[in-house]
DNA sequence: CGACTTGATGTTTTT
DNA sequence: CATCAAGTCG
């Protein structure tokens, strides 16, 4: 997408970079004066949809044209792969190649590129392994019961939660246990299994995601003179959704925004380091000039350790900092403004801030209460099938949830409904048994000393190795000390059964054969400092290719007989291809930065906004997002606010933010939505609409069906709606029955025609070979009959459009949706 | 050692 | 409900 011809000449411009006053053309004041401001310390607070990406995306340019920084000299940070990736692409849009050189990455990508750049300095390997919460929560669940730590009431989740907190914290096992009560068993216990989760992921040289943070902020204070090197480099720190930063991210900014001592600036100058000319009068190099942008009615990340702290005391951090304040929103109509305006003014203890915008009211909100889950989604899924017919593009309705759990409802009536759709962040694509299974081959080739890797492909595909055989080899490493990798190869040795043994030397030769094929001069023994061998002639996909068909991983799950087997082993095709597609974009990538990506930027296939669905995601993935039409679903008492948040200090205020930010996505149309009931975890149970909900102005709200209309209809609801109804369920039905939301539902019919709207979901079914034409009549389990329109596509995802008598036009997948041809 | 059964168990949000 | 852990039999 690169229309620039030579960065190098002048004239090479091609994609028109705007004049110099062109950046800040069509800018209001604030923004203008966000993006022109120069000085040590900018805190842009910027309230939802004020156009801070782009104040942020025209200040770089800004800093760039006006000859303030080299593009090497700009760091800017978000918080998510997704912010870092438009905002790249919209910096491209404005400098083209100019951009290059540039670090524009989340936190954790930056961090990561600094210590595999510095491993040495604090003894990790540079390819260190990324382990997620998953491989940490295997770690914890190992270390528990070795210890009988469960016994003690230890969970693996309940541990996790406590040290990524208190990594956040920059915490250790040292430091916390000399502020523990060290007379309390359960402290005790608790700082051991934290020592020995420290030491495993140091015998392994594997990080977390907390580590990858603490690390670096760890790196720069024990290694100044490595510190001086980030910090005379980057001379403009941008950061993004400031208000998510914990207490590690601010401590990594405040190490790189650092002034630069003289004595270090005469020692890097001696070296060759030409820096004397960023000196100031005082010899030393002065700190970066920092901007942070923000919003605090957007912080909802509290639950990871974000301290809102950070942005309210900025100018105290920063003395002289210059604050500008954008409140002008360019996103949403008047009316979802109120809507967000009025949510918000319930927390306590802000700054009150109101943001408002010249585009005018705008539709009124749509609500809905559904009786059901499915029910809501059916309304959902109906209206977007509206929206779409008028002329609203799929990719621009986005569906919003609290729990991932919810999307189950939501998907099974997207699918029969044949809707486009995917779900955002979800990414369970890396998270699949299978796929785990391929990259812990990859990690144990890039990371040998990565024992969790090692341990999971051991006995992966089926080899004959049990939990005895692994005991034994463990044993023996530790023994000899040796790593767990060298005992394989040594396993000959053992006194194992020959068979066993054999399997073992099979998988260690095949492992080294992998990494011989990435170090092609030297062995592979050494780690390489930083220099990926200049002719990478081997790709990830060879080494990965040769991995799958060495160890028969990819065999045994095509030859299984488990049906599943079949979309597993499709699974790791398509993981192929897409190292195939790595190698193809990256051609001087090496093996580990494809672990790193994979690791890092797993979101990373919701990258290509191109196709025409709608996406639906949680609220926490939406921030920053916009689209023409939102539905925030849900929004029930436990939902919304969740119940375990309810109860914590701290929690309802920010759950209501939540809200704010789902709220605050839409343009134009948004819609909110409940259920009377909902099952959770097997059973049905009442919910009872949020209360944030009444916080909005009635008169901005347009019920479709109020919950004092689903609430009174009585006997025709679904069984679990009649048999257990909670005392408080009538509260609200009876109360607001009365006042508000009676007015609605008199004015309102409830549905168009047929007002018996379904409740209930058969299992997937079945059709067979059923072939419907244009024209035939067909009856449907819960829309009744209708006549056949149209048919489209293709094999199993023919999909038919349907004029049903009395619910409308629908369009269903022929092949599993409840119907029949009569 | 591995395939199979039953039984318990847990549940927010994310890099 | 749905995954995961432990237990049993071949």
């Amino acid at each position: 997408m690169t229309l620039i011809l030579d960065p190098d000449e002048p004239g090479g411009w091609s994609d028109a970079p705007p004049a110099a006053s062109a950046l800040v053309d069509g800018l209001n004041p604030e923004q203008r004066e966000a993006v022109e401001y120069r000085g040590p310390a900018l805190l842009i607070v910027a309230g939802a949809g004020s156009g801070k990406t782009r104040v942020l995306t025209h200040r770089i340019a800004g800093l760039l044209e006006s000859r303030d920084a080299w593009p090497s000299q700009i760091l800017a940070i978000t918080f998510t792969n997704k912010a870092a990736a438009e905002m790249r692409e919209r910096v491209r849009h404005l400098l083209g190649d100019g951009a290059d050189g540039m670090w524009i990455s989340t936190f954790h990508s930056a961090c990561v590129r600094i210590l595999r750049r510095e491993a040495d300095a604090i003894g990790l390997s540079s390819t260190f392994t990324i382990y997620d919460s998953a491989d940490t929560r295997v770690i914890l669940k190992r270390i528990i019961k070795d210890l009988d730590a469960d016994t003690m009431g230890f969970t693996p989740a309940g541990v996790q939660g406590k040290i990524s907190k208190l990594k956040n914290e920059l915490a250790d096992a040292d430091s916390y246990a000399r502020n523990a009560n060290m007379n309390d068993p359960h402290e005790v216990m608790f700082v051991e299994i934290f020592r020995q989760y420290a030491r495993r992921l140091r015998d392994a040289s594997a990080l977390d995601f907390d580590d990858l943070i603490g690390e670096t902020v760890y790196l720069f204070r024990a290694f100044p003179k490595t510190a001086a090197l980030y910090q005379r480099r980057f001379r403009h720190i941008l950061v993004d959704e400031y208000q998510d930063t914990n207490h590690a991210q601010y401590s990594l900014i405040h190490e790189l925004t650092r002034p630069v001592a003289p004595e270090l600036v005469d020692e890097m100058e001696s070296q060759g380091l030409h820096v004397r000319s960023l000196a100031d009068s005082s010899g030393s190099i002065p700190g970066a000039s920092l901007t942070v942008v923000g919003d605090s009615d957007q912080s909802i990340y509290a639950f990871r350790g974000a301290d809102i702290r950070n942005i309210v005391e900025f100018e105290r951090d920063f003395p002289g900092a210059r604050v500008v304040l954008l409140e002008q929103n360019y996103r949403s109509t008047q009316n979802i403004l109120s809507a967000a305006n009025a949510v918000i003014g319930n927390n306590f203890d802000r700054k009150d801030k109101k943001l408002w915008t010249a585009v005018g009211d705008g539709e009124k909100i749509t609500g809905y209460t559904g009786y059901t889950a499915h029910d809501e989604a059916q309304f959902i899924a109906d209206e977007i099938e509206a929206l779409h017919r008028s002329g609203v593009d799929y990719r621009d309705i986005a569906v919003f949830y609290r729990t991932n759990a919810q999307t189950r409802a939501l998907e099974e009536i997207f699918v029969r409904s044949a809707l486009p759709y995917r779900v955002v962040g979800g990414t369970k694509f890396y998270e699949r048994a299978e796929i785990k299974d391929a990259m812990a081959y990859l990690i144990s080739v890039a990371n040998p000393l990565d024992e969790l890797a090692l341990r999971r492909i051991l006995n992966t595909p089926k080899r004959g190795i049990g939990p005895a055989t692994v005991t034994a080899l463990a044993t023996f490493a530790e023994q000899n000390e040796i790593s767990f990798r060298q005992a394989m190869r040594a396993a000959a040795g053992l006194g194992l059964g020959p068979k066993v043994t054999a399997a073992i030397t099979a998988l260690a030769n095949l492992l080294d054969e992998a990494a011989l094929m990435l170090v092609p001069p030297t062995p592979p023994a050494d780690a390489p400092a930083d220099a990926p061998a200049p002719a990478s002639s081997v790709k990830v996909s060879d080494v990965l290719s040769h991995l799958l068909t060495g160890s028969g991983l990819l065999d045994a799950l095509r030859n299984s007989r488990d049906p599943q087997d079949e979309a597993r082993a499709e699974n790791v095709d398509e993981l192929l291809a897409q190292t195939k597609d790595f190698d193809k974009d990256n051609p001087d990538a090496t093996l580990v930065d494809f672990l790193t990506q994979v690791s890092l930027v797993a979101a990373a296939d919701d990258l290509d906004d191109a196709s025409g669905t709608v996406s639906l995601m949680t609220l926490h993935t939406a921030k920053g997002l916009e689209y023409h039409a939102v539905f925030v679903t849900g929004i029930e008492e436990g939902l919304l606010p969740h119940q375990i948040s309810a109860s914590e200090p701290g929690g309802p205020a920010e759950e209501r933010r939540l809200f704010y930010v789902g709220i605050t996505r839409a343009r134009v149309r948004l819609y909110l939505s409940l259920a009377m009931s909902r099952a959770q975890f097997g059973e049905t149970n009442v919910a009872l609409p949020s209360r944030y909900l009444q916080e909005i102005p009635e008169e901005l709200i347009d019920w479709k069906q109020s919950p004092g209309m689903a609430n009174s209809r009585g006997g025709t609801g679904p069984r679990a709606l009649n048999a257990r109804r909670q005392p408080g369920a009538d509260r609200w039905g009876s109360s607001y029955n009365s006042d508000r939301f009676s007015v609605a539902a008199s004015t309102k019919p409830a549905r168009a025609a047929g007002a018996e709207w379904p409740n209930k979901v058969t299992a997937v079914r079945d059709n067979g070979d059923l072939t419907l034409d244009a024209g035939d009549r067909i009856r449907h389990a819960d829309f009744g009959e209708g006549r056949v329109t149209q048919v489209t596509g293709e094999g199993t995802k023919k999909v038919a459009h349907v004029s049903f008598d009395s619910a409308g036009q629908k369009k269903l997948l022929i092949k599993i949706a409840p119907i029949e041809k009569i």
